[in-house]
RNA sequence: GCUAGCGUAGCUCAAUUGGCAGAGCAUCGGUUUUGUAAACCGAAGGUUGUGGGUUCGAUUCCCACCGCUAGCUCCA
């Protein structure tokens, strides 16, 4: 016999190979058919599985999760990823599985197929779901030991889960599979009774991917759906899709004229117009106040650098891919620095060789190869010949010009921290299919700028750049943020600096943030090489997640620049420097807030404040008072001289998600008024204008955010990337 | 870069099963002088992304390229 114990307090005892179906039954044959999954002692599992077996106790704990538990939609999910990979393999027999997990508002199913699906196979794969559907075959579950289990899936044909046995899952002494009619597939679960249990889905759309997400291998077709307990739910998010595509900021900014992203000037390469110019300036001239209070002084430098710059910093040729191609005075400087790259990888012809020899003698190049060099001493002479010649590079990150900012003068201890600051544009190429609007360009500007500071001070000025953070985004509202701490992958060699370092980098970053009271996460692996980092996370409208801010230690270009200041103890010492960048970029903060304000800027923001609506072409003067009025009191703002219906004029300024609308007629003239159409509130009635004035501009100064469109995912709930298979 | 889909007027979208490319909004000209979400009349706007091919004829079918979108990989 073993113990349940139930959510009420309630312990029952139940036979030995007792299910959670099985204390269902007891309480009730309709909470029975309602079970979808079981949560064991804590553990979401299978409803048709031994208790004792998952708890490997006598005496456990159980909730039973119906369609009202988030958990049990997860669990249904999966389920549902095994029943559309079932009907594939009903259509294109051949078919290789791969991985289909859990996604927080779905499910995808990878898996290798001769047949290329397209989205006009989706009704076809639809209707054999609904068949499986309808059939409400259970799934069943069972283990086999490692030999088994490999010799099974052979078997099946199912090569890719042999491997992943042999590698993924060499620590696994036993392991599970699911049946669900002629449907066999290695999988931890948990699932579903049956397959009747999915009530509504809907495949959505197919891409690319590859086995173990490693580019070089297989490539794979994956098809993603999604799936919920009733067709009403199903119903809302498909509309919620639809909501997200209106406020995309690509569609805004387009609509509303605030950036342009051209092919005739390049891909990913952003055009601010003026009127997202306008939001920029102002965020920019928001961020400079803080910064001057926060003691940072502004430095400028340019868009390009010599090469030998970022040779120092390590950032070439190591990231030489993202990087725009260098810019060579010398016409041969292309050409031998392709021959050099040629000789390191040592993949250069005889034949080929003697033809760059002779074009470098076309294009003027001076130097000689001794005869019988080898390839070390020809690279050399190459290099050497480089190094005479100027090579530029577009600037990839500003890091090294601040660094050559601080050896501008010799520092002492009193003097740091030094904390320089710059919007700096930065070019990076981006591979094409990265480029996303705003979101992510090729040529972007960071509010960037660099602590250099004692190990000492580190943790105070990280405490302050993370307040600083902080305040940034709540300043425009945005809420829905975590942070995430990168650190080390353990036991890996491709970090720089001593272990002391990083051991007393990662505690203070930890100890600030725990401090803080922010939710973070600490993620291995993520770190930089060159020290680790706290990135702010925002999510957006479709549930994505954006890296914005960013906060990082720095052990490495300090070295590598040999940036000293002098000790109290007289002695040269080495400082630490902080890379921070509260908006990430401003193209990506940009697009971030286009999209989290479906458009409809706050008041301080906003790049039209105020339109004035002249009644008729009568009172145009005294419109044109009124703006004059406005603008010396430092409000952006326009008349619509049209001579249409106020109406109209309305219409187009409340399209346009103009903050506030000064109506002027007669009457008004009359009293030096104006009546006051608030965007959010409609009609607030006439007030004398210099009331107006006030009001308005108490709000701008205050940067009241009135008004921010709810995120339309936040009522969904699901798991964040569960992953049910191995 | 990879996989799939898409590309018609400034914007949103029709149409042509291969036979003169069409509407609304925006724009421009006129009429109208207007009170809290669309006044009326007219005009103009296109080598259907680019280049090839098949055809009597291609915007439609085929190929390549360019660009966009979703996802993969990447993001110092």
């Amino acid at each position: 016999m073993i113990q349940v114990k139930l959510p009420d307090g309630t312990v029952k005892e139940y036979s030995e190979n007792s299910t959670a179906i099985d204390v269902a039954q007891s309480i009730g044959e309709r909470l029975a058919n309602a079970v979808v999954a079981a949560e064991v002692d804590g553990t979401v599992c299978d409803a048709f599985r031994p208790m004792k077996e998952i708890s490997g106790s006598s005496e456990l704990s159980l909730r039973l999760l119906t369609d009202r538990d988030a958990e049990a939609l997860g669990v249904m999910r999966h389920s549902c990823a095994h029943i559309m990979a079932r009907a594939v393999m009903r259509l294109w027999p051949g078919i290789q599985l791969a991985f289909g997990p859990t996604l927080p508002h779905g499910f995808y199913y990878d898996f290798g197929l001769e047949h290329t699906i397209s989205e006009d196979d989706f009704p076809k794969i639809e209707e054999e779901m609904k068949k499986i559907i309808k059939e409400e075959e259970p799934f069943e579950r069972f283990s086999l030991d490692r030999s088994e289990a490999v010799s099974f899936v052979n078997e099946m044909d199912q090569h890719s889960k042999a491997e992943h046995i042999e590698t993924g899952l060499a620590d696994h002494g036993q392991l599970s599979f699911y049946r669900q009619g002629e449907f066999v597939d290695l999988c931890r679960g948990p699932h579903i009774p049956n397959a009747g249990k999915v009530k509504a889905f809907k495949l959505l759309s197919i891409a690319g991917s590859y086995w173990k997400g490693d580019t070089g291998s297989k490539p794979l077709q994956r098809l993603y759906g999604t799936a919920f307990f009733s067709k009403k739910d199903l119903k809302k998010y498909l509309e919620q899709i639809e909501e997200a595509k209106r406020r995309d900021h690509r569609v805004l900014g387009k609509k509303l004229g605030l950036f342009q992203i051209n092919p005739e000037v390049g891909q990913g390469l952003c055009l601010w117009l003026p009127k997202g110019a306008t939001i920029r300036a102002v965020l920019e001239d928001f961020i400079k106040v803080e910064l001057t209070r926060l003691g940072y002084q502004p430095v400028y430098s340019p868009h390009i650098g010599r090469v030998e710059l970022y040779e120092t910093s390590g950032h070439f040729p190591y990231y030489r891919d993202s990087q725009f191609a260098p810019l060579f005075s010398h016409d041969a400087g292309q050409l031998v620095d392709f021959w050099v790259r040629k000789l390191e990888e040592e993949s250069l012809s005889a034949e080929d060789e003697e033809i760059f020899f002779k074009s470098s003698r076309v294009m003027n190049c001076d130097f000689e190869f001794p005869p019988g060099a080898s390839r070390e001493e020809k690279i050399e002479i190459l290099k050497a010949w480089e190094h005479k010649n100027e090579r530029y590079l577009l600037k990839p990150m500003n890091c090294p010009h601040h660094a050559e900012m601080y050896k501008a003068m010799p520092r002492s201890y009193r003097d740091l921290p030094v904390r320089l600051a710059e919007f700096g544009t930065v070019y990076r190429h981006e591979q094409t299919g990265e480029l996303n609007g705003m979101l992510r360009v090729r040529g972007l500007t960071q509010d960037d700028a660099h602590i250099f500071c004692t190990p000492e001070q580190v943790e105070e000025e990280f405490r302050i750049t993370l307040d600083l953070v902080k305040f940034i985004l709540a300043a425009v509202g945005l809420d829905n943020f975590r942070v995430q701490l990168s650190l080390r992958e353990p036991g890996s060699d491709k970090y720089v600096g001593s272990e002391e370092n990083w051991e007393r980098a990662e505690n203070s970053l930890r100890k600030v943030l725990s401090d803080s009271g922010m939710p973070f996460s600490e993620c291995e692996g993520e770190a930089a090489f060159y020290g680790p980092k706290a990135d702010f996370m925002v999510s957006d409208c479709i549930g994505r997640e954006w890296q914005l801010g960013t906060v990082q230690l720095d052990y490495n270009l300090p070295e590598r620049f040999k940036l000293e200041y002098t000790g109290s103890d007289n002695q040269p010492h080495r400082p630490v420097m902080i890379h921070r960048a509260p908006f990430g970029s401003m193209e990506r903060f940009t697009g971030m807030l286009i999209e989290h304000f479906a458009g409809a800027f706050p008041l301080w923001l906003a790049p039209e404040q105020i339109r004035v609506l002249p009644v008729s072409d009568k009172t145009l003067d005294y419109a044109n008072e009124v703006a004059a009025e406005l603008r010396k009191n430092g409000f952006r703002i326009s008349v619509d001289t049209r001579s249409s219906k106020v109406n109209a004029k309305i219409r187009d300024a409340q399209l346009e998600l103009i903050p506030y609308m000064f109506i002027v007629g007669p009457k008004e003239a009359e009293q030096t008024a104006v009546a006051v159409r608030d965007r959010i509130d409609g009609d607030l009635g006439p007030m004398p204008l210099a009331d107006a004035i006030a009001k308005l501009k108490q709000e701008a100064e205050e940067r009241l955010v009135r008004q921010v469109a709810e995120s339309s995912f936040s009522g969904i709930e699901g798991q964040t990337e569960a992953s049910n298979e191995y």
